[in-house]
Parts: structure tokens; sequence; C-alpha cells
DNA sequence: ACATTAACCTGTTGGC
DNA sequence: TGCCAACAGGTTAATG
């Protein structure tokens, strides 16, 4: 469940080793490193380094060294980032609740004593040496209304589906796109270039809102649907009984009513 | 080229 | 009570 959200308060946890010098890396599950990684690669790759600065992009962490690697942090669905022993997000919505040396994918010491840990029990994450930045879309914490029609309200496919698509917007996840969608009071199994101008600029207006009321709130599973998003769940505002379908290739809640 | 589906991973949940 | 299939969601490979 970490969305763009999560990431963005993990990156922001990350504070404290910004400006410092990686001392040694601990990769316990080679399989976590990805595009043919290895520890050996990654050891040479940034030990002796130091940290310039923090990015993301969508649910992308991005850790820039001071020899030009950039190290991408990828969380899938139960991926958590803890600095020294604890982390911001202690529990994810759909993962296992406790913490696990066992479940310790990645770690980068540093020379303040810090540590960074990738902690993930499903090892749906992973740890990408200058991962391929041009693949991702503007992220969803600021693409703009002239963006969001050229690059997601077009073509015939589910709504839904383009907002998920993460070349297209990045950041937005399952919980972030109901949200989203139900706020809107638009059908997420709507074709994404059949919205009215207003319907558009409805989309992009609560996108927004959406995603920073989340972030405020602490997480993309704060919003007002999540506590209905199960079966015979209710429509928060009218009392229906929402709808479940599969969308995207995602389980999908909406209610029936009040989306148009 | 584009869209859809399946596979990946594994801890938790719910039905029998 | 115990067993096991279904489920969760982000990503990518495979298929149509």
């Amino acid at each position: 469940m970490p969305e763009g959200i999560e990431v963005e308060i993990y990156r922001q946890a990350a504070d404290p080793i910004v400006g410092h010098q990686i001392t040694s890396v601990d990769c316990p599950d080679e399989w976590f490193l990805k595009e043919g990684a290895t520890a050996e690669h990654v050891s040479d790759a940034v030990v002796g380094q130091r940290v310039e600065t923090t990015r993301r992009i969508g649910k992308l962490m991005l850790v820039d060294l001071s020899n030009g690697v950039t190290v991408g942090l990828r969380f899938g669905m139960t991926g958590r980032l803890l600095v020294d022993d604890s982390g911001p997000i202690d529990e994810l919505e759909y993962g296992p609740k406790a913490t696990k040396d066992e479940w310790v994918r990645f770690r980068l010491s540093f020379d303040n004593k810090r540590q960074l840990f990738l902690h993930d029990p499903r090892r749906l994450g992973g740890v990408i040496l200058d991962p391929d930045e041009s693949k991702l879309g503007d992220d969803m914490f600021s693409i703009t209304q002239e963006r969001l029609q050229e690059r997601v309200l077009v073509g015939t496919v589910a709504l839904k589906a383009r907002l998920l698509d993460q070349k297209r917007v990045a950041g937005i996840g399952n919980l972030i796109c109901d949200e989203t969608l139900w706020q809107s009071g638009i059908r997420p199994d709507r074709a994404a270039n059949s919205l009215t101008p207003t319907e558009q600029s409805t989309l992009h207006t609560t996108l927004l809102q959406t995603v920073e009321t989340l972030f405020k709130q602490g997480g993309s599973h704060t919003g007002e649907l999540q506590s209905e998003r199960h079966r015979a769940g209710h429509c928060p505002t009218d009392g229906t009984e929402l709808s479940r379908e599969k969308i995207g290739g995602r389980t999908t809640y909406y209610c029936d009513v009040h989306q148009k």
C-alpha cells in the first residue's frame, strides 16, 4: 500500500542521512537487487559516497550520491523505510504489522551512526541502481490540468486504469485512486476520454486536494471511503452498498448512485 | 503500438 | 479446531 504519499513520508524521514557518507551496505537478499545488480556491484557503487539529495518521483524514492550514482528504492506493497530502529510509518494497511530482522532486505550505514533499513516481508519492492526516470509520468502532487488531459484523459481505456498507469501520472495507487474518483463523483469505468470539460477540471482539482489531504492526514488509507472499502461496504454519503469490481486489474469500490 | 491478463511475492483472512 | 484457497496491491512480463 505504499503509494506516493507514503514514499514522500519515507523520503522526509530520511533527512538525517543527507550530507552523510555511507560506511557500509548490507544486502541480505540479493533477489531484492534489480536489473542484474549484485551485492558487490551495489557495494562498489555506494560505499564511501556521500548523499547529496533525496528525491521522489511517484512511488520511487531516489538517493543521489556524490559519485553521480542514484540509488532507487521501491517499496512494493509491504515495504517500509526505517531510520535506525523506527520508521515514520509503523504499519501498513495490507501488510504484516510486525517488524522482523529477516524481513530487512537492504541496509545502509552512515558516518553519523545512522542506519537506513528497507523492510519488506513480501519482497515486492526492490533496489535499483540508476533507475530509468523517464519511464515515469508527472508526479501526482504537482501534475497540471493540461498534462492530466494530455497524458491521462485520452483513449477509451477505463479512467481508473489510466490513473494507475505510472508512466502517465506517477504516484497514484489503488486507494488514492478510488478515493479521488469517489470524491469527484466520477465512475472508475468511464472511458478516459469521455469526461466533459467540467469533469476534467473537477478531477484535476479533486486529485490535488485529495493527495494533499491524505498526505496531511498521514497516509493513503486515511480517506473517507477507506473504512467502507470492503465487501458489502456502504457509501459514506448516501448509504448505498458500494459496487465492487475489478477495473484496471485492481479491486475497485465505487458508489453506483453518486458516481456518474 | 496498444490493451489486457497473468505472474511474481508471502502473510493474513475467511470459509468450510 | 485446522486446513487451504482466496486475497491484498505495485510492477512487469507475457499474451492478445
